[in-house]
RNA sequence: UGGGGUGUCGCCAAGCGGUAAGGCACCGGACUUUGACUCCGGCAUUCGCAGGUUCGAAUCCUGCCACCCCAGCCA
């Protein structure tokens, strides 16, 4: 995995570690990826993962993976599993796999200390009335009436708590900090609530208490030693309250909280609402749908665990808001795999081709290199035959010099093949074109023709021998690059974001493709097989990206 | 309007007082049995704006302006 960091300049997060290292704060360094199972991870998570684990490799420290399981309510098993093989996938491996709810215990034995302290309080108001007196953006909140109750009593309660003598939203247990904070996240914030009923997905029917986010989250960090705490820049806010909960309890840890940029990507949403609905709506066809910003569709597509990598390491961390354009997202799987995609030729919509002066029945065995610039990639076999497909789109009766396709009366090289010229178009009672007949030049296989230059090359496959397959085809799954911008974010939906051809042939070679699968589809772009075949039993293959096409028309 | 942040090329992003890296995109041109790849060349006299300090400022100071985040018993 050194594929990625090419003497890049180190982002801030890397130069602050730097500096801790080198004044001795720290000796070691310890990094953590923090989800809550809660839904299906995507390309920004992705930019996390890589800055976590990158770093934890880099510097030859360890990253952990911990879940951070604090609301049942949300939480399922399932996306917990979906998680970790999303990281896996990713390339990389967590030194330690925890569990928020690992610290259960612990966390209460905290709790208790905060009340011992008089740094906590059971507070009996409720959700309205929290929410009353917690103040405005610009006024101060009103102390809770429950604030000054003696610790004892305060003991007493929470320990009822815990037993589940109180419903719901009667009581929670809250810090005893300033209701007059300019920092909302001061002013008195939770850190138990009482919920009864749920089934935690790790700790089953344990608890009916169940700590915050602003609590958990850096005894976690502190419990497992982690260096440096890396999140996002909505967590700014709450540093004061993570640094507080740590200088007030006895726990011989202080990582540093340090927050950086999510991304943001032009043409898509990232928000785990606006996905859900997508999903639960039917707008795609899942969590790994192609068209989807997850590590799942991601993957379905057929993006690589290396060009995300690389992805993420090109558009750097910083403090800044940004949104990165698609482009930068495709040059990196375009780079990937011009050097490891096999090539092949696959015609997307068929065009019936006859070379009249090629004997009948005849199949020529010819060779196609695998790579144009890799020789070790090696080569596979190709059919030649009288009759063959071309893709519609590379042949037209009339072109100025700029089209370098099949013209009538005009030459062209077949791609690893002849040169054909293009001698009557036939039609059908409609007027359609169905078929071209061509004149093929013996002389020119493998060299080209004298006194002339033929000047375009097609790709084709032999007609009988041709597989066909479905293939998709994918586009923005937004047409706006701010989705949302304005409106409901549906709204901006494309509806050509998936077009299925279904007519599309393969060149035989491509017979027994094993899912997920990648080639190079010549002159059109990056493919790979689905795993799951059309419903009449065709391979699938999902364009993964186009190539780069500087023509134009 | 209280607090916390951010503003460097179309999009990212280096830069940390010594005179604007790089990537993506884009525009030329070469090469080419992929209009791909590769290669060569071009692409910020200027760093949100206005002042100030300094021999020298994107970097320091002051004041504006714009945008983002915060009022869950979510994370």
């Amino acid at each position: 995995m050194s594929e990625q960091q090419q003497a890049a300049p180190k982002n801030f997060i890397r130069q602050i570690i730097d500096a801790d290292l080198a004044s001795g704060k720290h000796t070691h360094i310890r990094t953590r990826f923090p989800p809550e199972p809660n839904g299906f991870l995507h390309i920004g998570h992705a930019k996390s993962i890589v800055l976590n684990f990158g770093i934890g490799e880099d510097y030859h420290g360890a990253t952990n993976l911990r879940f951070d399981d604090t609301n049942p309510a949300k939480e399922e098993e399932a996306f917990v599993e979906a998680i970790k093989e999303d990281v896996r996938w990713l390339g990389y491996r967590w030194d330690e796999l925890r569990f928020a709810s690992d610290y259960f215990e612990q966390l209460y034995g905290y709790a208790v200390e905060l009340i011992e302290k008089g740094l906590a309080y059971v507070c009996d108001l409720s959700p309205e009335q929290v929410r009353e007196y917690r103040g405005t953006l610009t006024e101060p909140g009103r102390e809770s009436p429950y604030r000054n109750r003696g610790v004892e009593e305060n003991l007493d309660l929470f320990a009822r708590m815990r037993a589940g003598e109180f419903e719901d939203g009667s009581r929670t247990l809250r810090a005893k900090i300033d209701m007059a904070s300019p920092n909302m996240n001061m002013r008195d914030p939770a850190l138990y609530r009482i919920r009864h009923g749920l089934v935690h997905h790790q700790t089953g029917d344990a608890w009916c208490i169940y700590p915050m986010y602003d609590f958990t989250h850096p005894i976690s960090d502190a419990i497992e030693g982690i260096t440096h705490s890396l999140c996002t820049l909505e967590f700014e806010d709450h540093r004061p309250l993570y640094d507080w909960v740590l200088d007030h309890i006895s726990i011989g840890c202080h990582p540093q909280q340090i927050e950086f940029a999510r991304l943001n990507l032009e043409y898509t949403v990232m928000s785990k609402r606006k996905l859900t609905q997508l999903v639960s709506e039917g707008h795609v066809s899942g969590w790994d749908d192609p068209r989807m910003p997850t590590i799942a569709g991601l993957r379905r597509r057929g993006y690589t665990p290396a060009s995300i990598r690389s992805f993420c390491n090109a558009i750097g961390v910083t403090r800044s808001d940004s949104t990165v354009e698609m482009g930068v997202l495709e040059n990196a799987i375009r780079s990937d795999l011009d050097a490891s995609a096999p090539r092949r030729m696959a015609v997307l919509r068929p065009l019936r081709l006859v070379i009249s002066n090629y004997p009948e029945g005849q199949v020529e065995k010819l060779q196609g290199p695998n790579h144009p610039k890799d020789a070790a990639m090696g080569s596979r076999e190709l059919l030649f035959t009288r009759e063959i497909y071309i893709d519609r789109e590379d042949f037209r009766e009339e072109a100025n010099k700029k089209y370098k396709r099949l013209v009538l009366g005009k030459e062209v090289r077949l791609r690893n093949a002849y040169v054909i010229r293009a001698d009557e178009v036939i039609r059908d009672a409609a007027g359609e074109i169905t078929e071209i007949r061509c004149t093929y030049d013996p002389e020119t296989l493998g060299r080209n023709p004298e006194g002339r230059k033929v000047r375009g090359v097609i790709h084709w496959v032999p007609a009988e021998q041709g597989i066909p397959v479905q293939v998709r085809l994918y586009d923005r799954l937004f047409r706006v690059p701010a989705p949302g911008r304005e409106g409901d974010f549906l709204d901006d939906l494309n509806p050509d974001s998936l077009s299925i051809l279904e007519e599309a042939v393969v060149e035989p070679s491509l017979r027994d493709v094993a899912p997920g699968e990648r080639f190079q589809f010549e002159r059109e772009g990056y493919f790979c097989r689905d795993p799951e075949d059309a419903a009449d039993g065709r391979p699938v293959f999902n364009q993964i990206v186009s190539l780069r096409d500087s023509w134009g028309g």
